[in-house]
DNA sequence: CGACAACTTGACGGGCGTCAACCGGAGTGG
DNA sequence: CCACTCCGGTTGACGCCCGTCAAGTTGTCG
């Protein structure tokens, strides 16, 4: 179990090393912090919109999302994590979660006090830093996502959650470009873009029936990413992978 | 205009204050830093999407907000800024802007070096706390955005902007929570809630022969503040204005 | 092989977009 | 002082995208 352990804090370093310039003793201060291993089935929930938190984890293995409810009972999902993401950053300042954190396949998770990674985060500027970027550009896909929803039509929409989704996984070397798994149900792809899950449903018809997609179960293939990527009106400079700053 | 500046710098301390503690030596350090200030024009634009950019700037008096086009020109307003509140702090990591910033009244800003600023940030636990908290509590404003956007009807996403301006100002002391300044034109308020400019004055027609409203020229009146925060589903714990952490 | 969740397809209606016209106030120039 | 202009707001007609309701199919797991 330990040795799990160590090869996920491992993975992490080499997320946030993506995020800016680690030195060793960065990465000393990172694998000396008091990380607990844990693990979580697909449909449970780690926070609860509302509820005091004082720990911030990351995703080591699986895939999960942020949602957030309505008084009416509607669910919108603002996120979703691959691993090597943190889920809940924000607690290293805010004591209270407004919006709840939802595994959506098993998972494996690396936790810590907030109190430890913001002493940390404060004493080595390397490690700060990489995780302000993490935050921004969690901030950042928040954005696109608005823009997303608010002013792209409903086919539109589900190409570009496509289109980021894929290009993430191939970033985070999880997936190809052409084919990935994509662990979501028709259903969430709804709760993510505003839709209904029945609208979802005719739109990923009309992108297979054009030859952009094929998908069998939960397995998408890009058949064609030109094509994809004018429909979504995909543009991934909103991701800030380019280290250029 | 030297003494403009510092009452100026004095607003913005005050500001941060708000969002953590800050000792003697972290407000001089502040003060220190070799701020320069700027005035704009209603409808001029700050910064452009896709820019570099290795400043931060705060917004001292005036509106402004943050926007993203599509590629077919569409428009989505993506946060609006109030006296006090930073306008682009991912500058201190990220190079370059994934969105535009537009001032939408005649403004007074500071400006600061992005380096300068980063520097006090992490020598200051106190200053680079507050400077987390103003980006995490933006990073919950645009996720309860997202949330409006997807799934609200049309007349709740404007009850629901109205309710959180309304909030905000009276949050900064800039209003009374009855009566305020909505410096917005209905097309601005379309581009912000995903609607067309016409079909929100349909509907704050609605809210207004409802008697929930009042509203000549940009001066709005709430006249039933408790049913329009049901109508919007609005709660204002998103804010994360408690620092009870 | 039964049960349940997810996916699929069809019919119907409504919220909201689009197009078009008109109004009203503020600024401008004669 | 009054036309002219322009921007923003207002109102109406019409239609489409997408939500809703309903039923049926597929796939998976016990």
């Amino acid at each position: 179990v330990d040795k799990t352990r160590k090869q996920s804090v491992a993975a992490m370093i080499s997320k946030l090393g993506r995020l800016g310039t680690l030195d060793p003793e960065d990465v000393a201060a990172i694998e000396g912090l008091p990380w607990r291993e844990r693990t979580a089935r697909g449909g449970s929930y780690l926070i609860r919109q509302g509820m005091p938190v004082s720990e911030c984890s990351l995703l080591v293995s699986g895939f999960s999302a942020r949602s957030k409810i309505t008084d009416t009972g509607r669910r919108q999902i603002v996120s979703f994590q691959i691993p090597g993401d943190m889920l809940d950053l924000q607690h290293l300042v805010l004591g209270y979660s407004d919006h709840s954190v939802e595994v959506i396949t098993d998972a494996v998770l690396l936790w810590v006090d907030a109190d430890a990674l913001r002493e940390v985060a404060f004493q080595r500027p390397g490690v700060g830093q990489a995780l302000w970027r993490d935050a921004f550009v969690d901030a950042s896909i928040s954005r696109e996502w608005l823009l997303n929803v608010g002013q792209r039509p409903g086919r539109a929409r589900i190409a570009h959650l496509l289109c980021e989704f894929a290009y993430r996984c191939v970033k985070a070397e999880l997936a190809s470009s052409e084919l990935f798994e994509l662990p979501l149900t028709q259903e969430q792809i709804a709760d993510a873009t505003g839709m209904t899950a029945i609208h979802v449903n005719r739109m990923i018809s009309t992108l297979r029936v054009a030859g952009v997609i094929s998908s069998r179960k939960r397995r998408v293939e890009i058949r064609d990413w030109a094509q994809i990527q004018v429909i979504a009106g995909f543009n991934p400079d909103y991701l800030h992978d380019q280290l250029t700053s």
